[in-house]
DNA sequence: CCATGTCAAGGTCAC
DNA sequence: GTGACCTTGACATGG
């Protein structure tokens, strides 16, 4: 069971950067990319000293990758350096995983927003290929928007995702939401694309067919292949007070502890969603080890 | 130097 | 109708 946290560290200096379309230029990607690259490294070498084998890579590591501005071959220009770091990930067995932002939605009915959707893929496989890892290090997605015709929709992420690129395909993962796709229509999906099933563990309490922790446990895991490794869990949960689906600022180990309790001898690796990134991951390692399940 | 409006991209819903 | 929210605030202009 691999613990991990999304994107940035606040322990480290994360020192990623990203820059605005209007002053793009070739050298400012390389300079950007190249600082990117330095700083994924400082986060990397924290992992691995503090036991943290689960990384979500940001998608802002290649500013405007997918976009008709970039014209540098950055996988080229970059591979020692991406290689370097994909050895670095391989050796201390670190997994990674990826979440394109809320603009990948592949059963949209706009025709630029789908074409839009399918790049910025395109470019989230092409990162990982270019660390040289297989697809067990995954892009997680989510069903996307209901378009007043959820079974429609549906439909169409279904047939959209079978024309996508091979490579894609075989990394991509689609994860169930608080509002509009649950676990069960995840199911569903997974039925006729085989795609596997990232269960949030958040999002199933905000929004369920009434399946217990458990078996939504159970089902989710049901859907991954050996090829596609151990299965992922997002986990976060409610900030107090606040609107529902607000991610709660730091982990509350007692709700972690019992959660914990429901996987059984089942072997997961738990993405966290808390504000307080890696300081919530120690904390979560530190709860495993009490419950002997690292 | 610092405050703050704005940033490639979508869609939903609480208010 | 507006703005917060979603994996992450950071950039860059104007004062």
């Amino acid at each position: 069971m691999k613990i991990g946290y999304p994107c940035i560290n606040l322990s480290v200096n994360s020192g990623a950067k990203t820059f605005r379309l209007a002053t793009y230029s070739e050298a400012k990607l390389k300079e950007v990319v190249e600082n990117n690259i330095f700083y994924l490294n400082e986060i990397l070498q924290f992992n691995i000293a503090n036991g943290l084998l689960f990384l979500r890579i940001s998608s802002g590591m290649i500013p405007f990758a997918s976009h008709p501005v970039c014209k540098v071959d950055w996988a080229d220009f970059y591979k020692d350096e991406l290689k370097k770091i994909g050895n670095i990930i391989k050796k201390n067995k670190i997994r990674i995983s990826m979440h394109p932002d809320q603009f990948v939605l592949i059963n949209t009915p706009k025709d630029q927003v789908l074409e839009n959707s399918i790049s910025e893929l395109i470019y989230h496989n092409k990162l990982l290929d270019s660390f040289g890892l297989d697809c067990t290090h995954k892009i997680q997605i989510h069903v996307g928007g209901v378009y007043d015709d959820k079974q429609l929709s549906i439909q169409r992420f279904i047939e959209r995702y079978k024309k996508l690129p091979l490579k894609v395909k075989k990394r991509l993962v689609v994860e169930n939401d608080d509002r509009l796709y649950s676990l069960a229509d995840c199911l569903f999906i997974n039925k006729k694309t085989q795609i596997p099933v990232l269960l949030d563990v958040f999002h199933h309490k905000c929004y369920n067919q009434g399946e217990n922790m458990a078996l939504a446990l159970k089902k989710a895991a049901a859907t991954w292949s050996k090829s596609d490794g151990v299965p992922i869990l997002d986990y976060s949960s409610q900030k107090p007070h606040a609107r529902k689906g607000n991610h709660i600022e730091s982990i509350n180990a007692r709700d972690f502890a019992d959660f914990i309790k429901n996987i059984g001898r089942k072997d997961f690796d738990i993405m966290l969603e808390i504000k307080d990134k890696e300081k919530s991951a120690l904390k979560a390692r530190e709860i495993l080890k009490k419950l002997k399940k690292l």
